[in-house]
DNA sequence: GTCCTTGTCTACCACTTGGTAGAGGAAATG
DNA sequence: CATTTCCTCTACCAAGTGGTAGACAAGGAC
């Protein structure tokens, strides 16, 4: 069973790879040296390329379930569950950037899997729905069409997570400081978009 | 000048497949098959693939700086402006989705040239600050750090209108009406995000 | 006419790609 | 001991990659 941390390896270091290069971007042979293995060995515990993309995806679904639903453990309600979660998930990217290069990749219409992690994550995206439509009938979210304001979510936090490298070419270079003023900025942004009209004060 | 217009044709097509399939996933001879040339014509127009992706990239950058600039040249202020270019952005995604798909290609980390569109937009970025300092300076958009302001937008505009293919994975079938919607939505996200606390009345 | 420029082509090259076939070592199993 | 299972390897392959060299045709200049 010493070569079942070969096959965790493999994965870890593909999902680096696809993440940063993309999947046309990422040969097995680079991929090997990386690893100072050989491809072939790459070969035997994934029978294709494709299938060991397949394999992260799926691999990488997982992790981000887990992710959302520790953030949802706490039963929080209205703006302050928003912000666990955005927490949640800036922390996921501080850690291991990988996993949103890879959501960023799957989510490239022409990608080899477009679908796959779409399926993997549907579950999670009706629980949201469901959270903020409750939220939005309590009043303590302001009132829109839900899927439409899931959407604006998910754009600007995977968009303002992701897309560091804009940052960069703009001139600001990323510390941990400007990290934790971005996500600050962010959920600045997120209150005053969500805040309903007749504002039930939230915690904080 | 017959030979004028296959460069033309290479560089539309160029920045279709770049957009669609990336950078690596882009082979030139499958471009050249697509225009019914041979690679060898296009390796005349362009001495080398990266010589093209950076002449499609510069060639893009024009197109969004006249839009922008098409869009500033009424004159507005405040959400309004804002909303001038939201608009103008979106039919840009609407009639040539290329252009969209392109800038998530070089806005990748790993890009070839990363830095390159970065620099194009440069201008872009410092008028667009400006243009926020006064409006916060003036009290019609809330008061914020007009950098992180400009990154939450760039991520929800872009994000929105890019990642159509979650919309598709998520069950909705992207039509002329749902788009309609879609800005719509974006457009309601941003006032109650850039309103100032003490509202000045604007149009619409 | 000849010459030169422009543009597209055929032919080829070295290298990389994902993938197959199968040798061989190590360790458990009988 | 022999056998089998598990794992990684060497050797190889057909197809595709970006790129070079140069033939060739069309047209304008002289």
């Amino acid at each position: 069973m010493a070569g079942s941390d070969t096959r965790r390896r493999i994965l870890d270091t593909a999902l680096a790879a696809f993440g940063r290069d993309g999947y046309a971007g990422t040969s097995l042979d680079g991929l090997a040296a990386e690893l100072g293995i050989r491809k072939q060995t790459i070969l035997y515990w994934f029978p294709s390329k494709l299938d060991l993309f397949e394999a992260v995806v799926d691999d990488t679904a997982v992790d981000l379930a887990d992710a959302f639903d520790e953030a949802a453990a706490g039963g929080l309600t209205g703006l302050d569950q928003v912000q666990a979660i955005v927490d949640r998930v800036f922390r996921l990217a501080v850690h291991r950037p990988q996993v949103l290069g890879l959501v960023r990749e799957v989510t490239r219409p022409e990608s080899p899997t477009a679908s796959r992690l779409g399926a993997r994550i549907r579950p999670l995206y009706d629980r949201a729905r469901d959270f903020l439509m409750r939220e939005m009938e309590a009043g303590r979210i302001r009132r829109s069409d839900p899927a439409m304001l899931l959407l604006s979510l998910y754009s600007a936090v995977v968009g303002m997570v992701t897309e560091l490298e804009v940052q960069r070419t703009v001139g600001f270079e990323p510390t941990l400081r400007s990290t934790v003023m971005r996500r600050r900025e962010l959920m600045r942004f997120l209150r005053a978009a969500l805040t309903p009209e007749h504002p039930t004060p939230a915690g904080s």
